[in-house]
DNA sequence: CGTAACTTTGATTAGTATCAAAAATGGTGG
DNA sequence: CCACCATTTTTGATACTAATCAAAGTTACG
């Protein structure tokens, strides 16, 4: 079972996209969530299987990607520690693409049937784990115009002020300095581009003393150029807790 | 109001996403949605905006986009005449795109509040409304991949084939063949390509002998190589109804 | 400490963008 | 109903971004 720490994180979260009241709460405790491990490159949704599990990420990263018939990988998402990661695919009759370990993950499991049954018998959570789904869904927005309508400078721009935000959102990063969690490789399949050209582009940037690297560690020097450069703009990350729905609820 | 067609409509939509009971089409028959009708061009969202109304499409077409930094725009998704128009910006503080009409629009429209207020009180109508964003969220994570790793005669085969199975679900399109209500340099702004680049693919496709085009009637007369070409597989539409829900609610 | 994975560099090419302009189409007011 | 103007589609010539191919360094780790 989930140490309470965990059990309490998810709460926090999930509090925050909506008020919940103590049945709530207790209601996301009595789950039974399991923890596991997960290996670095493991499959926690393969596309084409319906949703069994559904799991909350407690360390580690995860991505969600789709494989093109030409063999080409394109990455979706990519997930943080404190997420959720198949609410996506929950209600869907088979997971339309992969979510896979990027590093050795420790998460909480689920099976996708008591998250449906909980959303069902408590609307206040069912909206909180929505609000969740509409969040990711935000940021798939953001990734189609940084793939579609951007040039390779900005797109990885981006996607490191991204990181920087989100990252210090989980408490893994301060003063936009943070361990990029991922290969050149796997940054390329973020962004529709190469590994090659993006290992050139990193170089510019390091040229143009916007960021400075060391290994995988990752620090954004001069934030605004690059949030500038990088034509980036927090709205989409909806990190201010509190929406319309607190604003309902405080009638 | 909203007349009686429309209303059931409605109804039925969300019907197929989860069982509902009396109860439950009731309160959705309840809601007061009012008809309007939209320009083409027309705002109903608008970027930066918090969220007020939610609008069912009854006809037309409409579509999300950002534009960006440079003044490029990204379409991020089109929709047609039986789609919720708004359900994504709903339970955020403010909307983080536009949503625009394509042509001239009938929606039928209640105010955010009332849908966040129906979700929490009939929560099997919350889930059919949420299972519809997550269907928006399948088809915003295909766009990623279509403009992320596929070249230009794939991204706009893949496009005309999502094109054709969405109009003939919504009853709009038969045998392949359909009036595409976009323009080439709309098309050009779903698929990260120019509008110049966009014309020469689909003549290249005419030439091929995949498509015909007669003004903006589509007849796509090589389903099987259009399909091939395009490296579409219909799995991330969900077009069938009754996921594991209706399999745990069949228990 | 050896080997596989990852990063870096160089040379060349391919695919789209850009720029420019003509042809076709669609709507509108006189 | 026609003439006109704006929008959309089409074509051609050229430029440029990022891909590809190849291979040398570098790092991580079993």
């Amino acid at each position: 079972m989930t140490p309470p720490e965990g059990m309490e994180r998810i709460v926090r979260r999930l509090a925050l996209r909506g008020p919940l009241d103590e049945a709530d709460k207790d209601a996301i405790r009595a789950l039974g969530f399991v923890n596991r491990t997960i290996e670095p490159a493991a499959y926690l949704v393969r596309e084409g299987e319906p949703p069994t599990i559904c799991t909350l990420l407690l360390s580690g990263f995860a991505y969600r990607h789709k494989v093109t018939g030409e063999g080409e990988r394109q990455i979706m998402s990519v997930h943080m520690p404190g997420e959720f990661l198949d609410l996506q695919n929950i209600f869907l009759e088979v997971a339309d693409h992969n979510v896979q370990a990027l590093t050795r993950c420790e998460v909480a499991a689920v099976s996708a049937a008591t998250i449906r049954e909980l959303a069902e018998a408590y609307p206040r959570v069912g909206r909180a784990m929505w609000i969740e789904t509409l969040i990711d869904s935000a940021i798939f927005r953001e990734w189609i115009v940084n793939v579609g309508r951007r040039d390779s400078i900005s797109r990885i721009s981006h996607l490191l002020c991204e990181f920087a935000l989100r990252l210090e959102a989980a408490g893994l990063a301060r003063d936009h300095r943070y361990e990029m969690p991922m290969t050149q490789e796997q940054i390329a399949d973020c962004t529709g581009l190469t590994p090659v050209h993006v290992n050139r582009v990193l170089k510019e940037l390091g040229r143009m003393g916007l960021i400075e690297r060391e290994k995988r560690a990752v620090t954004i020097v001069q934030w605004d150029r690059l949030r500038h450069l990088g034509d980036f703009n927090t709205r989409y990350l909806h990190l201010e807790e509190g929406g319309p729905t607190n604003i309902a609820s405080a009638r």
